[in-house]
DNA sequence: ATACTCAATGCGAACGTTCGCACGAACATT
DNA sequence: AATGTTCGTGCGAACGTTCGCATTGAGTAT
C-alpha cells in the first residue's frame, strides 16, 4: 500500500456492518457474537489489513505493553557473553505474549538514575520493569518499589529488600566445581574472586567455602585473591600463588569468571604447568570461547535462555494480576562442565558439550 | 508521590492561569512569550512535577520517538563482540535526542518477517528502524524501500539498491592487514574467509586481493579457505595450509574474524610453529579477549561506538526532514591492532591498545 | 399478558495531547 | 484616523482507541 493511510477500527465496522466500538469488543474477545457476524467482522479486517493504532490504544487502557530494560554496559575490553542470549530469550518471550523490550541508558548518577526511571515510569511508556546486574542497596530496586511500580530483578540484593527476582544459584554453581575438584584429588584449592562488596561474588563464595567445609577442608585466607574480573588480574594473582612455598602452594585454582582464568591459564602456562595435569584451573560464564581455548577451560554454564524467559513470564504475569504479590527469588540451577583445563583429558571439539538452546 | 495520579497539561495551566493548550505551546517551544508568564508556566511544571503523556502525545502528533532494532542472534556457541557496543551506543545516541530503542524479535521466516515489520509500522509504535547484519537481497530492505518507511542499515546490500547506510570499511581492514605483512616480508599470504554468498565476506576479499596486487604478489587460489566463522574451521583450514609442500605452505594466514584465528593459532601450535615469529597469523574485529591469549592477537578494530551513534543521529536526521534524502553509504575506516601474533613482538599487557570510548 | 432475563449491539464519553485557526490588543505604517 | 502586522493567548477539534452503560429485541418464567 502506498497511500501512508492506515485503516481504522470505523471503516471496518463501516465495512463490516456495525459500529466500531462493536468490533473492538470482538477484536479484544470481549464479548460473543453470532458466528455470522463475527465472521463478517474478521473479514472486514482482512480485507482493509487492519492493524490496531497501538498508542490510540495504550493511550485509552493505559497499558504500553512494554517493558523497560537497561544494563549495565560492559568495562571496555572485556565481552559480555550473556548479554546476547539474555536479550534475545527476553525480547522473544515478550512477543508472545505481545510485549515489546524498550531499551534505555544506563546512568551512573544516582540523581540523574531516578529522573531517568521517574520519567518512563510518569510518561506512560512502560508497564515494567527488568533489571539486571543487581547489587546491594540498589537505587533502582529501592525507587521501584518505593513508587509501587512493576519490575522483577534478575539477581538478588540485600536479604531484607522483598521483591520478585530470578536468579541463578552461583553458590551451587560453585559448589559443583569444588566437590569436582576434591573428587578428582585436590585439597588445596584457591580462588579469584570479586572484591567483597560484590553480591553475586559472596554467593559464589558461600558456595565455594561450602564446598570446601563439605570435604573437610579448612579454608586458607592467603588463597583468596580478591581483584577486578579480568584477565590480567587473573594473571598477576596466580603468579602470586605460584610463588607459595611449595608446601603452601595450591593445586587448583577457581576463577569466577572466564576471563579470570584465562589469566591464570596464561600465567601458569608461563611458569612451566602444564595446566589440567599439573595444576587445575576453572573459570566460571561458560563463555563461548571456553571450548576453544588451549586447554579448553572447565567451567560453569548459566542457564540465561531460561533467565530470560521467566523473567518475562514472571513481569508479565505481575502486571496481569497485580493484586497478587509474589515477592521471592526463583533460583536456578547452573551446570558444570568439565573440560582439561581441571582433568588433562581433552575431548575431541565436535563432542564438546552442546548448547541446548536456540 | 504513592497516589499513581500524574499531572497533566490542564491542571499545570490551572496553576498558572493560562490555557492548557498554552501551556503545550510552551513546552514544545512553538511559542515566545513574555518571560513572566512562561517563568509562571516553569514553575507549574516543577511544582506539580509534571512530565507529558507520551502516548497522548505520539496519538496527537504522530510521531511515536521510538527506533526500532532488530539484530540477528549469535549462533550458539559464538560470542558477539560487538552487539554491546553497538547496542549502548545506539541508545545512549537515541536518549540524547529523546528516542529509546525498541527492541524486536529476529524473524528467519520471511512471511512473518515482512508481517513483523508491518506491524510495528502500521500500529504506529515506531518512527524508523535500524538494521543490522544486511545481506544481499535483504527482504528487510526490499520492503521498507517499497514502504518508503524511515531506516538506516549498518551495512551495504546490492549496489543497486538506493538506500541510506553507514558501514566499516572492510576491504580497507583487510587492506592494513595485507600491507602489515608484505612489510614484514611475507609474500605467501592465505586467508581464512566466509562463502562467497557473504557480503561482509566480499567486501574484506576485496581488500585482501587489493593488497596482494599493490605488493605484486599474484593470488593463489588454494590459499583461500571459505567456511563458518568459528575457531573449528580455522583450525581445521590451517591443518590443510601447513600441511601443504614446503614451497606452497603460507607464511601468513589471515582468518576473517578472531573466532577463525583462534582456531588457527591452535592448529599451528599444535603443529609446533611458534606463532608470531615462525607464522604471522591475524584476526578481524578485535575481540576484548584478543591481547589477552596466547600470543596477543593482531586484529583489526572496528569503531562500533561511532557506528552505533552515526546509524542513530542519520536516522532521527531522517525522520526530521524526510524530504531530504540521502541514500548514500557512510563508510567509517578501522584501525590495525598489531600485536604479537604476526610479528613475534609482545608488548606489556598495560601498554596494549586502550579502548577510547566510554 | 406481564414482567424478567439475557444476548447482541450501540452510543457517548473519555484518555491527554497537538494542530490549526481565530481573536483581541498593542503597535507601526500609510 | 484608518489600516495592516505582529504578538500573546485561547478555543474547538482531532488523533483512534476502550470503557461503561444504555438500548433493543427475543426468549422465558410468572
Amino acid at each position: 500500500m502506498n497511500p501512508p493511510k492506515r485503516a481504522t477500527l470505523k471503516e471496518v465496522a463501516r465495512l463490516a456492518g456495525v459500529s466500531y466500538q462493536t468490533v473492538s469488543k470482538v477484536l479484544n474477545g470481549q464479548v460473543q457474537l453470532p458466528a455470522a457476524t463475527e465472521a463478517r467482522i474478521w473479514e472486514a479486517v482482512q480485507a482493509l489489513n487492519y492493524i490496531p493504532n497501538h498508542t490510540a490504544r495504550s493511550l485509552r487502557s493505559r497499558r504500553s505493553h512494554t517493558i523497560a530494560y537497561c544494563w549495565a554496559p560492559t568495562a571496555t575490553g572485556q565481552a559480555n557473553p550473556i548479554l546476547d542470549e539474555l536479550l534475545q530469550s527476553m525480547v522473544q518471550a515478550a512477543e508472545r505474549q505481545g510485549y515489546y523490550l524498550l531499551c534505555f541508558p544506563n546512568q551512573p548518577d544516582p540523581q540523574r538514575l531516578r529522573e531517568a526511571y521517574r520519567e518512563l515510569i510518569d510518561s506512560g511508556r512502560v508497564d515494567g520493569f527488568i533489571l539486571s546486574s543487581v547489587e546491594y542497596e540498589d537505587p533502582r530496586i529501592l525507587y521501584l518499589m518505593e513508587r509501587r511500580f512493576p519490575f522483577v530483578a534478575f539477581g538478588r540484593s540485600n536479604p531484607e529488600y522483598q521483591f520478585p527476582s530470578i536468579d541463578i544459584d552461583g553458590g551451587l554453581g560453585m559448589l559443583k566445581v569444588v566437590r569436582h575438584l576434591v573428587e578428582r584429588g585436590h585439597r588445596r584449592i584457591a580462588a579469584l574472586t570479586w572484591p567483597p562488596e560484590s553480591r553475586v561474588g559472596a554467593n559464589r563464595i558461600a558456595g565455594f567455602l561450602q564446598g570446601l567445609i563439605e570435604a573437610g577442608i579448612p579454608p586458607v585466607p592467603e588463597w583468596m585473591e580478591r581483584g577486578e574480573g579480568v584477565p590480567a588480574f587473573g594473571y598477576q594473582a596466580t603468579l602470586r600463588l605460584l610463588a607459595l612455598p611449595e608446601s603452601m602452594r595450591p593445586t587448583a585454582i577457581v576463577a569466577f569468571n572466564d576471563a579470570m582464568a584465562l589469566g591464570a591459564v596464561r600465567a601458569a602456562q608461563q611458569l612451566g604447568y602444564r595446566v589440567g595435569s599439573e595444576i587445575a584451573i576453572t573459570g566460571f560464564d561458560d563463555t563461548p570461547l571456553a571450548r576453544y581455548t588451549i586447554p579448553p577451560l572447565t567451567s560453569v554454564r548459566q542457564p540465561i535462555w531460561e533467565v530470560g524467559e521467566r523473567l518475562v513470564n514472571r513481569l508479565i504475569t505481575l502486571l496481569d494480576h497485580p493484586d497478587i504479590s509474589s515477592p521471592y527469588c526463583e533460583l536456578i540451577e547452573p551446570e558444570l562442565i568439565i573440560r582439561a583445563s581441571s582433568t588433562g583429558e581433552e575431548i575431541p571439539l565436535d563432542q564438546d558439550h552442546p548448547y541446548l538452546y536456540p
